[in-house]
DNA sequence: TGCTAAACGGAGACAGTCTCCGTATTGTCG
DNA sequence: CGACAATACGGAGACTGTCTCCGTTTAGCA
């Protein structure tokens, strides 16, 4: 890529950054590309779709949740709340930015999304989590990551359009793990 | 109100069903205007905004939750056999229109939503499922019906905007009844 | 230094929302 | 009946956002 290429990729994915997290992902991109100095042509080219450009806006999130997956999983605790835990985190991630919730549950399990990619990471984290309190028998085994990823999505994003306080999902997400535990509570 | 603007009001509204049946809720305006003969204007006035067009769509299937209720109510079986019974008729209402999960859900709890009186119907109608079923001390009750209704909403929000079938949602509906109910299972 | 492929960027086509205001219709009252 | 408010109509157009085309510019190589 020549390098004035490669700088205006750069300048037009910082600014997206930062009106994203301003103002949701139904930002205008003609902004974007305005804000970064460029012409909108210019923002297309990089990305054709604004799921490109989300896509590209992610890459730094992207680390942020392998990393708090390593913290999830040695979180200290029984399973009820070691799967809680990990609902919550997941809900902040996913919430970072207005639509997130709604744009990510929406990506899982479709292969042909643009962010597909991201959402792997969440996903097997995910996994890895159920797998573990699996291998201990505490959840029940007839209910896919998938499936748990979409009800846990479901409650984040109906929170992030409601305009919810993060603290008022923890009885939804409560339901939720005690209908997955195995073990009476 | 004069006899034309009566007629007018009744042509809009009967259009917008078809369309809004036909493209979701977020359907032209301009173009349902048209379609009913009547100019932007006179749609504009008589709905100043788009919940308020949806709100007017929506009398006639507030008669149909009605009339739902009354048979989950009367629905035969044991407390978990009930409850899922009414979240899949609860799920199929709220679906009827794309996008009306969302719709729907994001309304509830808003008091200043244009369309909350239509959702007030569906959540007392949840809200006596939910009180029969407690009166048997088949389900805790430290859960409210807005967050009964927010967490199976949420699903149905998921499965609407990835165009899921309705039958994929029963495993995470039996996540959350499960979650609910106090018995085990 | 000159050339060419690569990249830029902005004018503008198109679509949707919503408003303003001149025109038309209704219904009432003398 | 006829006229005159009051009420309602409707479409032109302002505004905003998406996305493309193409003439102009620039990077990087020989």
């Amino acid at each position: 890529m020549r390098a004035d290429a490669q700088r205006n990729r750069d300048r037009i994915v910082e600014t997206a950054r930062q009106v994203f997290r301003e103002q949701g992902y139904d930002a205008s991109l003609d902004l974007i590309a305005k804000q970064a100095g460029v012409g909108p042509g210019t923002l297309y080219r990089h990305f054709p779709t604004r799921d490109d450009l989300i896509d590209a806006v992610m890459q730094a999130w992207v680390d942020h949740v392998e990393e708090t997956t390593e913290k999830a999983l040695a979180h200290e605790g029984g399973p009820r709340e070691r799967l809680l835990h990990w609902f919550e985190e997941y809900v902040r991630l996913i919430s970072v930015h207005k639509g997130g919730p709604a744009k990510i549950t929406g990506a899982m399990g479709d292969d042909s999304s643009p962010i597909r990619s991201k959402c792997e990471v969440l996903q097997s984290a995910g996994g890895r989590v159920l797998d573990d309190l699996r291998a201990e028998g505490a959840v029940r085994d007839d209910v896919t990551p998938l499936q748990v990823a979409r009800l846990v999505g479901g409650v984040a994003t109906i929170a992030d359009s409601s305009d919810l306080e993060v603290g008022t999902v923890r009885p939804m997400l409560e339901v939720i793990a005690d209908g997955l535990l195995t073990d009476p509570r």
